[in-house]
DNA sequence: GCCAACGTTGGC
DNA sequence: GCCAACGTTGGC
């Protein structure tokens, strides 16, 4: 995912971006594992951006690390579906991404699953700043299915499959003061405060399952009765059950077959 | 630890 | 632009 409208513009570095919770993404350098792993140590900077929940400033350090630890910072949001975890099994998810400009910080956080389609490289989703979005995000394992979700614009709507390529590493753009979701209490260099996946491009889909719709069918549709998603819809990363996913996207591939929408 | 005020997200 | 949901802040 992400970034944002960089796709033109250079292309020998990649960058990357991502999004965040409400919107996008923002960019980056593109940075590969090992870059990554380099500033994990070393430094910090990394001038992207990310958005994503924002949350706001937090406490102060040290809550953060004593109580936040303890709540916030561990438990994968709420209940909802995080997923399935039988060892073996792929868990899902559902990542919010704005795909308008919308200026954060003199950065455009947009953030597309076309723009996502056109990464080469694996893309950071960055900018998440809302603890119980990033615990979700530590959550995730490698091989990990997750539904892009365009939120923020006209037509909110799920609208193709990501996958995580890369468990969490550290979000050092909430470390540049430039970036669209600085953290300025995200100080202590032993201990990032917000994380990152790596995701790759799977699939767009011809016909986007909109949260009109999914609202539409949460009534009938005890299948989706409990999805995070309409449950906690404030939540820029949430879990999606082994059940809602199969429903979802069974939902999803009838209509792309004849087109024929079943509206459930 | 409770809770009112306040800020943000995100759909409409 | 409005507003509901929800998270954070900060007084007590």
């Amino acid at each position: 995912m992400a970034k944002r409208k960089t796709i033109d513009g250079e292309l020998g570095e990649e960058r990357v971006t991502r999004r965040s919770t409400r919107g996008r993404t923002v960019k980056e350098e593109v940075v590969d594992e090992e870059m990554i792993v380099e500033k994990v140590k070393a430094k910090d900077t990394v001038k992207t951006k990310g958005m994503a929940v924002k949350k706001s400033p937090i406490k102060d350090e040290e809550s953060e690390s004593k109580e936040e630890v303890k709540k916030t910072e561990t438990l994968p949001a709420k209940t909802n579906g995080t997923a399935p975890s039988a060892p073996g099994e792929r868990q899902h998810w559902l990542l919010k991404a704005e795909p308008e400009s919308r200026l954060e910080k003199g950065h455009d956080v947009k953030f597309s699953i076309d723009d996502l389609a056109a990464k080469s490289v694996p893309e950071p989703w960055d900018g998440i700043r809302s603890y119980a979005a990033r615990n979700n995000l530590r959550a995730m394992k490698k091989g990990d299915l997750a539904f892009f979700y365009h939120s923020s614009c006209k037509t909110p709507a799920i609208v193709g499959v990501m996958e995580i390529v890369q468990e969490h590493s550290p979000d050092l753009t909430a470390q540049d003061p430039k970036a669209a979701y600085y953290d300025p209490k995200d100080t202590d260099p032993s201990n990032p405060r917000w994380s990152v996946v790596h995701v790759e491009f799977r699939e767009k889909f011809s016909n986007p399952l909109t949260l009109r719709e999914l609202k539409d069918m949460q009534g009938s549709w005890k299948e989706i009765s409990e999805m995070q998603l309409l449950k906690q819809s404030r939540l820029s990363v949430t879990g999606v059950t082994g059940g809602e996913w199969e429903f979802l996207m069974s939902v999803i591939k009838k209509r792309e077959k004849g087109d024929v929408k079943e509206e459930m």
